[in-house]
DNA sequence: GACGATCTCCGCCCACGGGTGGAGACGAAG
DNA sequence: CTTCGTCTCCACCCGTGGGCGGAGATCGTC
């Protein structure tokens, strides 16, 4: 898997930064500078021209920028890992990159030896942080729910149906649209409900739909009514 | 704020360890070993006595291990931040350890360079995660609610006190139950929840219950009815 | 074969939730 | 002073949700 040269793909409008890059990496043995862009909308044609190991990617771009082009580069088959190199601690492009697929994200005034040992991390299909950054992430982390929060208590209490229903219902489902969607009559499901109620100690469906949350039986984001 | 010299605390139940850090930590100048421990439960002593800057902790310890010594250390008032130490990368102990509040977390096989640079930034009050785990913690990041998931989009939308009001709603209690909350009559509340549902185009308390969790305006685990 | 657990279905009843269509009080902005 | 938005409150109506007390079918287990 490790190959004895990393071959980089460099992604940057200004052509400074890209000589500076081009420089660091040189200097040391192992890099290959694979080819280079000064927009994201060259990216698929140097990836199709280079097959790079990494690319390393600006976020502020003229046509499409650097969160877009990790975003589409990402969705390919067999794509490089994407290293984001940028000059601001943003909040809102460090989310945006990392989400888009990034598997790391230095800044641009980190010192040479800490790029070398990203794009080495990246490369090598690891990830890697700039420690200005890491912080954030380790916050939002903290955010998610704890323990398993896959289910796995409450899958243990219930039955697969019963299970099947607090799926249903968590996300806001009526019972009738829940009959339909897993093909019974609503009775059956009113019944099922009675039943998890009674098994998970809860009065009301609202109190159903809370506990599911809590419990990660349910997830944000999901198809719900409106 | 940057001090000349980092005062460390090591906390480890292996004296071989703990030599081995002192080694590496004494070659470096501007490190100080301020204290050791051997079990987790030392530590509030040791924290009283030496007042450090930074406290490299193990995880596996007989006693009080090192994610719950992280938990109570972090409750104090100016607690120190925490780079935890250890052999395994577990899964359970990086989350654990994290959520406990560590500001840090790095592989004992990590090269000693890395070490000194991961204890000074944490001392400096950054973050740092060693690369075998970033990737694991970023995955989770990229599974949290986009955007800034504070319910604040939803803030604007509202008004304060429908605001209030969703929030209640959104951990499952009854109309009566968030008229008392509230301190006014549970006529108003349906009235807010109409509102409410008008404006965020949802059908019923169900979707409004799922609506708030999706947008972060409430948060699992708050106290919610059984 | 008997038993228990599970899944499915049924009827009856009524309380809570929610829609509709109001009204009065207050403060900020025009 | 008027207007607007917000918060508060009220009455009426009725549908969904949920409690209660069943029942038949299937399946695995002892």
């Amino acid at each position: 898997m490790t190959v004895d040269e990393v071959r980089v793909l460099l992604v940057d409008d200004q052509e400074l930064v890209r000589s500076g890059l081009r420089r660091i990496l040189r200097r040391k043995d192992g890099f290959v500078i694979a080819g280079e862009c000064s927009d994201g909308d060259q990216v698929p044609a140097a990836l199709a021209a280079t097959t790079p190991d990494v690319v390393v990617m600006d976020l502020r771009m003229k046509r499409v920028d650097g969160i877009e082009a990790t975003r589409r580069l990402r969705q390919r088959e067999q794509a490089p890992p994407v290293l984001v190199l940028t000059t601001f601690d943003d909040d809102e492009l460090l989310s945006g990159a990392l989400r888009a697929g990034a598997a790391g994200f230095i800044l641009k005034d980190s010192p040479a030896e800490e790029l070398i040992n990203a794009v080495r991390a990246v490369a090598a299909g690891g990830a890697c942080l700039d420690p200005a950054v890491t912080g954030r992430v380790l916050t939002a982390y903290r955010g998610v729910p704890p323990g398993p929060a896959d289910g796995s208590a409450v899958r243990d209490r219930l039955t697969a149906r019963e299970f099947d229903v607090l799926s249903q219902l968590g996300r806001g489902w009526s019972n009738t649209e829940i009959a339909q969607r897993l093909g019974i009559s609503e009775v059956t499901v009113k019944s099922h409900i009675g039943h998890i109620f009674g098994k998970l100690g809860l009065r009301d469906r609202a109190a159903a739909i809370v506990y599911a949350f809590d419990r990660g039986v349910v997830v944000p984001g999901e198809p719900s009514p409106r």
